[in-house]
DNA sequence: CTTGTATTTTTCATATTGTGAAAGTGAGTT
DNA sequence: AACTCACTTTCACAATATGAAAAATACAAG
């Protein structure tokens, strides 16, 4: 059972150096460049903010600052409020970011199908991957109903507390899954978070077995959250899907209906991007 | 009726050099910073590419290009794909630029009426501001229909054929009208597109007084789009909405009926965000 | 298996250019 | 009207970004 790579083509390699580093030191970086980002990325973080404010969160020099600003402002990546002197990440950020969603077709390719799911199901449908042991959202179909979950397209959440993240999680390979779970502390959000690793362990292989994950208000009280993993065409789990809905609605008699709905919808996505669910 | 400030608070001014020159020769800006913000920009433009590629369309030398890439791969800016050696927009892009929509809360705001909107015409509704003289789209709700209009968020399309972009140019001052204008030249994208300026000057005067736009078949053949401002406390026009849909549902009959509508929901978020329309 | 070629990555010497301190500027405040 | 505060620009200096060239590597051909 230990053929996880596909030795049959020769998947045009790379030429140069490899890049075996990957843990890598980095030296070979740009020090002002990459100060620059850690300004942008934090500017994205928080409210607007005056020079004076930023300079002093940030540790740097007023004028330097005030110069990496001008320079990106010059490109519409932040923006300058006139009225309260404040930086904002600007909307050249957004038209670049929202670029990424083209590159991969999943979000395409998911998307009708996330649209029946929600009207199959009635409650808003999700997309997420993992990225840096958290999941990433990336697309969504809200539901009609007044009362709905909302997690907006880039919005980051903790893998243990979500219904993407523990299907994903369940089918991680173990040194893998080992190096999220130290790196990423299980964070309490409510009384239902599993906070212990034991416990999500024993979770996740329910999750594999069952072919779906349960959010059981383990992040937001009152709302549940049914995912399913989606896989590429090496059957690695790359994405996931859920639907989430209140709890009146996601009743506990309905889970295993919704669950059998959203695993059709998962391994539909899973065909439309050439991949396939692994054979249990 | 001039009491547009509110003179209960101070409203906490700006201190320092004015920004008056705006215009700006910006002298002050950071070259390499804006030189490696240029290559991601245009890694987001294309489809990803390799190293070499880009060196040769950037006109940079490789070993700059390289360590730009990789101190920006460092963020999760550009991501490498190591199976075909090619440099692409990353997921933090991404997360980064989510972050613009969270900062006006227009979207937000806007969201629910879109909704409610796409229901009551059954047609795909749509939000976007203008941007350096295009209109970025910024946020939609699609309808339930199979054939259906599609603007992903993050793109940016021609003023003049755009249904928000001539209500917005409506309800521009002059001065800036005509530099947008000069800016940029009335494409012509169907037979229906407006190209000539006098023609252009003419229909915006109609959607003024109608208090809607008619983008008719002016970007897509057989589209449809009918399209009202949003204006700010100013009664500035800083956002237009939308409905858009093929030839066949949005009739001539409908239009008008569809129209009252458009204004109706456009006046709606005007208000959400603290606006007010323009008494006329 | 050996050699050749294309591409990426690193090294290195150089001067470009980013940097912080401090001076300058204007708006708000006393 | 003088003062204060925060942003903006100037300036001199050396840190550091840069490109040429060399090294490293994978793929292709003999």
């Amino acid at each position: 059972m230990e053929s996880q790579d596909n030795p049959s083509k020769s998947p045009r390699r790379a030429r140069g150096r490899p890049r075996d580093w990957e843990d890598k030191t980095a030296q070979n970086t740009i020090k002002s460049l990459d100060r620059a980002m850690m300004v942008l990325e934090f500017l994205s973080e928080g409210q607007g903010k005056p020079l004076s404010e930023l300079a002093q969160d940030l540790q740097q020099s007023p004028a330097t600052l005030y110069r990496v600003l001008t320079t990106l402002e010059g490109r519409g990546l932040v923006e300058f409020e006139t009225e309260t002197q404040a930086w904002h990440i600007g909307a050249q950020a957004f038209v670049i970011g929202a670029r990424f969603l083209r590159r991969t077709s999943l979000v395409e390719r998911a998307r009708p199908i996330l649209r029946r799911l929600m009207e199959q199901t009635g409650e808003t449908a999700n997309l997420g991957v993992e990225k840096g042991g958290m999941v990433l959202f990336l697309s969504q179909v809200e539901t009609h109903e007044s009362i709905r979950a909302f997690f907006p397209p880039g919005t980051l959440s903790q893998m243990h507390a979500s219904g993407i993240g523990k299907a994903l999680l369940a089918e991680m390979e173990p040194s893998r899954l080992e190096r999220v779970l130290k790196e990423h502390p299980l964070a309490e959000f409510t009384t239902q978070t599993i906070t212990d690793a034991g416990h999500l362990r024993q979770d996740l292989l329910l999750i594999q077995d069952r072919g779906y994950a349960i959010d059981d208000e383990e992040k937001n009280l009152g709302m549940r959250c049914i995912a399913a993993p989606i896989f590429d065409m090496h059957q690695e789990a790359v994405a996931g899907l859920s639907v989430s809905g209140p709890t009146s609605r996601i009743s506990r008699d309905h889970i295993s209906e919704i669950g059998a709905v959203v695993i059709e919808a998962a391994a539909e996505v899973s065909s439309a991007i050439g991949g396939q669910a692994l054979r249990r």
